[in-house]
RNA sequence: GGAGAGAUGGCUGAGUGGUCGAAAGCAACGGUUUGCUAAACCGUCGUACGGAAUUAAUUCCGUACCGAGGGUUCGAAUCCCUCUCUCUCCGCCA
């Protein structure tokens, strides 16, 4: 949620950066801004009303008391006037309050200075170019879809008839390398002073509501029980950040890392067509997730930190990735600046995203009631919050059998995971 | 799944209709005392929102908040309803 005091101090300029993201928002933060006029000045007669109530009542006992019983019934009269014409504007001022926190909660985070302007993904930013030797190959390198059910270690059609389409089952080394993959990245992150965490994966209404899923993506969320409005987690970001919702923590233990492996559940509607076949978009799928909370101040040097560790797995497995900057347009909604890792795809001779790093600010704490205090000091503030994938673990494995693979269809594993994977080379085992 | 108990400020815990935003204790903070530490004593000690004053730290006023949401009442921490969570016992289960 957007701060509505920030809006009310700088409307111009607050609207335009919406409507960077899409015209649209811009559109939702005048009427918030015009409702929550009204509001304030309805807000100010109903308090001064309840005011008037509050003291009226509060002398009835003492009346009754020094003046006897006649006397108390009068005021009584007096007051359920006022009572009755209150609970007509309070009703007002209800609905007002609603309306406005319906708008305000649909409206998503106000983008950094630093993010380029644009409309869609033509519009970001490359910001650090691959650094590593891209491999090439001296045949067609195949895509990972078609290496990996020639091994016999990712299996659609099975998965298809167990779930349906866009799920994946692995068999054998396939198993192995995901596992593998899993341990080497908590292990990674640990070592860089994340506290491992195993959340979860079914969440309420709430949780959802802080990191920015609900309302507004409720149709990509697997909604598992209506009754106690639980649903299966999209990403681990949602548990981990709601950690400490609704508390107040004490400065000196900012800044806080969390990282987890979690699978992940995604409805994908509206991406019918889009990468069918493979690893890339599947249903379910696991990922390991970092996530920071932290003060303001430091919330942007973290980002960059935070998606350098990101990297590092990369690195470390030996994958050609690039980074690039989220333009307003392409960013998602509850962040304030992303960076995309992109990792390369011989099959498609071209990067694909495989992270994404995200600061959303005070955005989710504000929905979240998430806050810090400073010793000595008064008051709190809202703590800023960051995810990133670190990585997604499907598409490191896509990436690994496409960049790793041999003329004759094995795969050669990338040597940081062989102390976890337990062989050097996977190859069909007929 | 069945039966019961509970949820109050940072923590412990009192409070069953009228100055209760809430006793008391602990913790914390400021001070007095002290060679130092400790102890003792005095004081301060919730958050959010709105308004006023101040250059500001801040102060004052109002409103809301005693798990959440509704209701009764002139007035609710206190009475009623619904929900959530925690604990104990039984059942079931990896």
């Amino acid at each position: 949620m957007i701060d509505i005091k920030l809006l009310t101090a700088n409307p111009q300029e607050l609207i335009s950066l919406l409507g960077a993201r899409n015209p649209k928002y811009s559109k939702l933060a005048s009427e918030v801004l015009a409702q929550q006029e009204v509001y304030k000045q309805e807000l100010f007669q109903v308090e001064a009303m309840r005011a008037e109530r509050n003291e009226l009542s509060k002398k009835i006992g003492i009346l009754r008391a020094q003046e006897g019983e006649e006397a108390a019934k009068r005021s009584m009269q007096t007051v359920s006037k006022i009572k009755e014409e209150m609970q007509a504007k309070e009703e007002k001022l209800k609905t007002l309050k609603n309306n406005i926190d319906e708008i305000l909660a649909s409206i998503p985070n106000i983008p950094d200075v630093s993010v380029p302007i644009g409309e869609d993904e033509s519009g970001n930013q490359l910001v650090k170019e691959n650094a590593l030797p891209i491999p090439s190959f001296n045949f067609t390198p195949k895509d990972h879809h078609e290496l990996g059910e020639k091994l016999g270690i990712l299996d659609f059609a099975t998965a298809a008839k167990l779930s349906g389409s866009r799920f994946v089952l692995l068999r054998g080394d396939g198993a192995r390398l995901e596992r593998a993959l899993i341990s080497f990245m908590l292990d990674t992150h640990t070592k860089n002073g994340y506290t491992e965490f195993m959340p979860p994966a079914i969440v309420n209404a709430s949780a959802l509501f802080g990191t920015g899923q609900l309302p507004k993506f409720k149709e990509d969320m697997y909604h598992v029980d209506s009754e106690s409005d639980q649903y299966l987690i999209s990403t681990a970001e949602i548990p981990l950040t709601n950690l400490y919702a609704g508390e107040t923590l004490p400065a000196n233990q900012l800044p806080k890392a969390f990282t987890a492996y979690t699978p992940c559940f995604r409805k994908e509607a509206g991406t019918y067509g889009k990468d069918t076949r493979g690893l890339i978009r599947n249903h379910q799928f696991n990922k390991v997730e970092l996530v920071w909370l932290s003060t303001p101040q430091e919330s942007m040097q973290i980002l960059e930190k935070m998606t350098k560790e990101a990297e590092l797995i990369l690195e470390l497995l030996g994958l050609p990735y690039r980074r690039v900057l989220l333009c307003t347009g392409d960013m998602g909604f509850s962040s304030a600046k992303t960076y995309d890792l992109e990792v390369w795809f011989p099959s498609e001779g071209k990067f694909r995203e495989i992270s994404s790093c995200s600061n959303c600010t005070d955005f989710q704490a504000r929905r979240m009631g998430l806050r810090f205090k400073k010793e000595g000091e008064k008051g709190t503030e809202l703590v800023h919050t960051l995810n990133g994938s670190g990585v997604a673990v499907g598409r490191a494995f896509a990436a690994i059998l496409e960049n790793y693979q041999q003329e004759d269809g094995s795969i050669i594993v990338p040597e940081v995971l062989r102390p976890y994977f337990g062989k050097d080379k996977i190859e069909a085992n007929v």
